[in-house]
RNA sequence: GGCGCCAUAGCCAAGUGGUAAGGCAAGGGUCUGCAAAACCCUCAUCCCCCGGUUCGAAUCCGGGUGGCGCCUCCA
């Protein structure tokens, strides 16, 4: 298939939609900033790197040969700290994922006030725990045996991530560099920057310079003077002026470090991704994606570096993904009011996780509740269960489906409107269903074929459907059951004497089991094949 | 304080000038011994409020109210 001329996608630069021009006929390259890893992805995050996981996914399915860089923040003041922390109490302290929380084996309490752990009732121990807190940003995050080493412990992060993403069903991008394996083509820029006059050295760091770049906020449609007045200057800071920021940090005792022009040290948060994208996609590339928090400083910063730098536009269009609210408040980890990505995958399934998602609009606010996920997942139980069925019948040939396919596409071409395509993924399944009790089986089993060639054709767009109908249903209702204690063997034992009951014709004794069981959970069908059962999770 | 986003039925949520997708819930029906599942029907004369532009606005403009975000680390 060939790209369509017609894509539009929203330009946080112009603040309106665009035509997607690719800078080469057919070809997106696009990048997207990827996580911090020092600790686990929560589902806010996973939100935002599922968006573009589908917006990638989709450009393929139009027929775009797309390169698509995701990079590691690994060398970072987060991941530094974390490290540290680690360092100080080693083995000795863990907090597993539930909440509960060992020292030296025996389970302590601790609290959060959103920005830092603190631990409590352990005052005998040698550190005055009573008083002693943990800047981790709210994450209880520490791992047995972690060293206290920062590039180890966000190598070990990387790890933990690609397990979550994978387990979201998320494809690798084609390049995910890292930072730590980018430090000469960070230093080059650097360098660049400086010989342009528009960075300086100070104090074995290197700083850019915000007045010699006139176009500076033009993402985040700021004002200089505006910034002026809030900008902060730290007291170890050698900026000639507030809002310079810093490309290159000299090394301080136990942080990781590398040789430069300006001595040891390591780069400023920024500068890595203008390497990086430079490096991997060339001065100039199609699509930048992130979170809407990366608007400023983040990229307002990149592309005054890149830009500075290269004396052309580092982006044509850029993308930002909206929040996931927990009652009604942005989720992140300066918060505290954090959901793991893999505490929320033992809850529910993966698909359910990615449907909840797609949802609602990439761009818009994204409300997390148990109710949400419920509903996500009860969504996910219909369309498998229609799949389920669908499957058992037989192909044949003779019957297209075009019109579903056109119509989501026509969504997706639309700044990739998930939501209005799952409305017409509503649709296609409810067209399967009305197949499904067709008397006319031939015609039925045609229409059936061509239906489930346009959802395997979508399932490859949201990442959806990639399960076994039937064992995906299975795994659902045994999550459901460990969640709820069900007793399968009693479950079962019931169902046996139900039907005992009913060949007896003692329909009264029949439908008290049928209650007995609906009131611990389960309900129960009775089909052509026999009884069969499942289970709501709670 | 500065900048920006949002406001659609009981709930969630698409829809950026042409007369309100979809899902959940609810009510009715078909099927079933009864159920479940599935399917069908019903469910916003109207899109926070006020004013304006227009033949025509949920959609554009101005004002107001309410919520959120960024301005410090953040997807």
């Amino acid at each position: 298939m060939a790209p369509p001329e017609t894509l539009r996608v929203y330009n946080t630069m112009r603040g309106e939609k665009v035509s997607l021009t690719p800078l080469e006929p057919g070809k997106i390259k696009i990048y997207v900033c990827g996580p911090t890893v020092y600790s686990y992805v929560h589902i806010g995050n996973a939100r935002s790197f599922t968006s573009f996981d589908v917006i990638v996914r989709y450009l393929r399915y139009r027929g775009f040969d797309v390169k698509y860089v995701r990079n590691y923040t690994d060398v970072d003041d987060k991941i530094i700290n974390a490290a540290r922390v680690i360092g100080q109490w080693g083995t000795r302290l863990t907090v597993q994922n539930d909440g509960s929380a060992t020292l030296d084996g025996q389970p302590f309490k601790w609290t959060t006030d959103g920005h830092k752990l603190t631990l409590i009732d352990r005052a005998e121990l040698p550190i005055d725990l009573a008083k002693q807190t943990v800047t981790l940003d709210g994450e209880a995050l520490v791992r047995q045996g972690a060293p206290n080493d920062p590039i180890e412990h966000a190598a070990h992060f990387v790890r933990e991530f690609e397990a979550d993403a994978k387990a979201l069903h998320m494809i690798p991008p084609d390049v995910s560099p890292k930072v730590s394996e980018t430090i000469p083509e960070i230093i080059t820029i650097i360098e660049k920057l400086i010989a342009k006059g528009v960075a300086y050295e100070s104090r074995g760091d290197v700083y850019f310079q915000v007045s010699k770049y006139p176009q500076y906020a033009k993402l985040s449609k700021r004002k200089l003077d505006d910034l002026q007045a809030g900008a902060r200057v730290e007291p170890g800071d050698a900026k000639r002026e507030p809002l310079d920021f810093a490309l290159w940090k000299s090394a301080k005792p136990g942080e990781p470090s590398w040789e430069s022009p300006w001595g040891r040290g390591r780069p400023g948060w920024h500068i890595e991704c203008s390497a990086m994208s430079a490096k991997y996609l060339g001065d100039t590339f199609d699509l930048h994606g992130g979170g809407l928090d990366l608007i400023f400083p983040h990229h307002e910063n990149e592309i005054a570096q890149s830009e500075a730098a290269s004396g052309v536009e580092l982006c044509k269009c850029w993308m930002h993904g909206g929040f996931l609210d927990l009652e009604g408040a942005k989720m992140s980890k300066s918060l505290g009011n954090v959901v793991r990505l893999r505490d929320a995958l033992q809850k529910v399934d993966a698909e359910a996780l990615r449907y909840f998602f797609l949802s609602t609009h990439y761009r818009a606010p994204l409300g997390f509740s148990d109710k949400s996920l419920a509903d996500a997942d009860a969504r996910m139980e219909y369309f498998y269960e229609t799949l389920r069925l669908a499957n058992e019948r037989p192909s044949a040939g003779g019957v297209d489906d075009e019109k579903h396919l056109r119509a989501i596409e026509h969504e997706m071409d639309d700044d990739f409107n998930f939501t209005g395509a799952l409305g017409h993924l509503s649709a296609l399944f409810a067209d399967m269903n009305k197949q499904l009790t067709e008397k006319d089986k031939g015609k039925a089993n045609a229409a059936l074929t061509a239906l489930k060639a346009s959802v395997k054709k979508i399932a490859s767009v949201l990442g959806l459907f990639e399960d076994d109908p039937a064992q995906w249903l299975s795994r659902r209702r045994d999550r459901a059951v460990k969640q709820r204690g069900i007793d399968v063997a009693k479950v079962e034992a019931a169902i046996t004497a139900r039907a005992d009951a009913r060949k007896a014709k003692d329909f009264k004794r029949g439908d008290e089991i049928r209650a007995e069981l609906k009131a611990m959970g389960v309900d129960i069908m009775d089909t052509p094949q026999g009884t069969t059962w499942k289970v709501t999770p709670e």
